[in-house]
DNA sequence: CGGATTTGACCGGCGC
DNA sequence: GCGCCGGTCAAATCCG
């Protein structure tokens, strides 16, 4: 994996081939270097926060789209969004919710429009207890209960769009008190709207998490479950070394940075 | 044979 | 109160 890395970027430093002294790279080329990984460290933490911040303007709009579309039940859908909505104008204002439902989130998933299973490989366990055709959408909604543990009170509904027959929209409630099953693959949740590229494959409940800014985060389990979604891009763990590699190079003389040398890796 | 899926019936909330 | 609709139940069926 480093040696792909080296291969595709040069200007990283292989470490396990040479001890550092040995290295051909001189002082100001060094420094130099260590000012270009700050700066991409830099990048790098803004081209996160808009891939926050489209994700969660995305998932904002989409759910508008649907209110508009279906003008009944609108008040247990704006539940989920915190907003009330004024049947005289059919608009939508900020306002107390009757009830809250935080643990809600949705998650776009691109399928083969010929493929007519509402199936959506999320990394857990489901087990399908109905399926209903909407008043709103020509195709069927399957409703699933999560199947791992009688305990586990997630649910999910899964519904090709209205719009776009080769896109699956999954509707997650609840929060799993487990982990995901082992050795299934997750599927890829769309970041933005239809025919851009996906985002690396993110675990749901990181999406919900992303999403729903008024729940509660338990920033361990988050850091931990990123951890284990973000190590199965390859190009991440590649340019993960890479950092570390700075990181050594750096000599603790930068504190409290936790960031990584990847934009150049996920640019690519 | 046991677990998963299918599907019609039923329930409860909401608008009129 | 009635009808519509989304969500859930549970018996029947399927499948490995």
């Amino acid at each position: 994996m480093e040696k792909a890395l080296l291969q595709t970027n040069p200007q990283f430093i292989d470490l396990n081939s040479k001890p550092m002294h040995e290295t051909s790279m001189q002082n100001d080329e060094l420094i130099q270097e260590l000012s270009r990984m700050k700066w991409e460290n830099k990048k790098l933490n803004e081209l996160l926060t808009v891939v926050c911040r489209n994700y969660h303007d995305f998932a904002k709009k989409d759910c508008a789209e649907e209110l508009f579309a279906s003008r009944k039940r609108k008040s247990d859908q704006l539940e989920n969004s915190g907003h009330i909505f004024h049947s005289c104008c059919g608009e939508c204002s900020p306002g107390r919710p009757r009830e809250i439902k935080s643990n809600t989130s949705r998650v776009h998933v691109r399928i083969d429009p010929s493929d007519t299973s509402l199936i959506v490989k999320d990394g857990y366990q489901w087990r399908k207890y109905g399926q209903k055709v909407t008043r709103d959408n020509p195709s069927p909604r399957a409703y699933y209960k999560c199947s791992h543990s009688p305990t586990c009170p997630v649910k999910k509904k899964v519904q090709r769009s209205a719009g776009d027959a080769s896109l699956l929209v999954a509707i997650y409630e609840g929060q799993h008190n487990h982990r995901p099953s082992s050795g299934e693959v997750p599927a890829t949740p769309l970041r933005s709207p239809v025919g851009q590229q996906p985002a690396a494959n993110i675990d749901p409940a990181i999406c919900r998490r992303i999403e729903n800014e008024e729940s509660e985060i338990d920033q361990q389990v988050l850091v931990e479950q990123m951890a284990s979604s973000l190590t199965r891009n390859h190009s991440f763990t590649a340019a993960l070394v890479a950092a570390i590699t700075g990181r050594i190079l750096d000599d603790g003389s930068e504190e409290n940075d936790d960031s990584f040398s990847i934009s150049r890796v996920l640019s690519e």
